[in-house]
DNA sequence: ACGCCGTGATACTCGCCAGGTATCAGTCGC
DNA sequence: GCGACTGATACCTGGCGAGTATCACGGCGT
């Protein structure tokens, strides 16, 4: 049993992508037949077909659908590999701590604080991502260590330490009927007429279905919010999202929502330890009464 | 940045194995000098120093160890891509189910039971193997989906959904004096001069301290029970080892054991997920009252 | 001290295979 | 039917992976 070498998992995740051998050689800097012959050859060497070449058009087979998903866990892999031996190799190596721009602002400054005191801790660099990203940095090798929400993230494949769990509430123009309540159900603020919910993309980047404006990055959100297009369920905590003429509303009937810290297990090292330890002792430490 | 490829991995791994490029090249089957080459492009491409070539010996750096595990990793992933994809290719796929041979024997039935009686279910193959051994088939392809027991088995990297709940019993021959008592403490259990309790070896393949005889298969230290010469705390669910000469006496304060079905997110699919729902739905069903 | 063994590195040669160009073979549109 | 477009095939070339021979260096016998 010869393994697979990278390229063609590479070779084979361009080709399931695009659907079309040219397009594909191209974005991987090839030609198309060197590109036929190394997937035709994969496929020899699995015994397996991977692609149906109807005429007009590739398509994935049910086998190939699996081989995608595969390919891209292991090419992850490889390349969280590389990554971080590099980052081992340099003279003071650092962490890379990846969280949602505006989420959890303040246990973070906490943790960043606390951490900074431990004797002969390893400098921390935070890198600020959108919503869902955190997931592929911590796959790939980008990050080392990731603060993620569940049940938002999705957290399959890491191993996380709980740190603070807390209720969401509605963030509402000053002036809106429902602002005056103080405290919401989800079926009040599914479906009200001048407020749709936004429309984050699936992770296959889909949209669901729905009356609220499709987003994709926190700043698009931020200004639909700002704007009063739309309305917003977010953790009591995202301090990030609060205006000057907007109202918080506790949602008491919606799901709680718990920080966490997440790392790959494959990458579990000294130092990550000690950052999990330092989260983990914060939770025991006063922080703003969890809503909900 | 160019990637890895799995080749590269392959022969590092091999390196840091032996510590020994001539008894590496060996083990892979090629000649010396190849190796040491492929070594030492894969440190300049890397830019980073993996062993330190001090004369008389190989050892491993800092950076070294960290590309050790993150190999050892992105190579499971692969193996597990051609795997899975080529179990994918059969034209009646089936999944494979690991479990400790003997642990959970009544669930896995009841499991593979009712898993037959859906429609459409895909067949199963059981998979029976050593202690341990189950994260490493899940994670190279072996395996599909496992049944393994927190807190024993190493869970870091999969899903899991608990199936079952249950204390502890220790094992003795029916003469022993604490055989008479019907609970235990795990003081009593531990130090007791006669039967000193097995040691396993850990995940680096050490072994901790203590009196009792060394174990690294289930059927050695059946073997052991079975003359007498040690004590076993396990499941109350482990009915394979039952003797007729021996008793179960529940161990009051021994950590509970969670039975659960775990499976590696990657490879999440239709059939595993049909198999996960089957197990849940076990839990709401009549099960032998869980102890402690 | 000397030579010997064992280690990993270097020098070179060779052959395979990845990759390029040119071309073929279907299929669809008009 | 013709042309456009797709993926497959034929054939060639160059680079790199792998082999053999050898070197450089340290440890350790006697």
């Amino acid at each position: 049993m010869d393994d697979l070498e990278t390229r063609e998992l590479r070779y084979f995740v361009a080709v399931a992508e695009d659907l079309h051998f040219g397009r594909a050689a191209d974005r991987l800097g090839i030609a198309q037949p060197p590109l036929s012959r190394a997937i035709s050859r994969l496929e020899r060497r699995l015994g397996v077909q991977l692609l149906d070449r109807d005429r007009r058009g590739v398509e994935l087979t049910d086998a190939g659908r699996v081989m995608l998903r595969e390919a891209r866990a292991a090419l992850d892999a490889v390349a969280a590999a590389a990554r971080r031996t590099r980052r081992a190799g340099n003279p003071q190596p650092s962490l890379v701590l990846a969280t949602k721009a505006g989420a959890s602002h303040e246990l973070l400054q906490r943790l960043l604080d606390a951490h900074a005191n431990e004797a002969g801790a390893a400098p921390i660099d935070v890198l600020l991502c959108e919503v869902g990203e955190q997931a592929g940095l911590l796959r790939n090798g980008r990050a080392d260590v990731a603060i993620m929400h569940r049940p938002f993230d999705d957290l399959a494949g890491f191993d996380t330490e709980d740190l603070y769990v807390e209720g969401q509430i509605a963030l509402l123009p000053a002036g809106h009927p429902l602002a005056a309540r103080d405290q919401l159900t989800m079926a009040d603020v599914r479906d009200v007429p001048d407020l749709p919910i936004a429309r984050w993309p699936r992770l296959d980047g889909s949209y669901p279905d729905g009356p609220g404006p499709e987003v994709h990055t926190q700043s698009q959100l931020a200004q639909l919010v700002a704007l009063g297009k739309t309305l917003l369920v977010i953790p009591a905590s995202s301090r990030a999202w609060q205006w000057p003429d907007h109202v918080a509303v506790p949602v008491v009937d919606a799901p709680d929502v718990t920080t966490v810290i997440a790392w790959s297990p494959s990458s579990h090292s000294p130092a990550i330890a000690s950052l999990v330890r330092t989260a983990a002792g914060l939770r025991s430490t006063a922080l703003p009464a969890p809503a909900g």
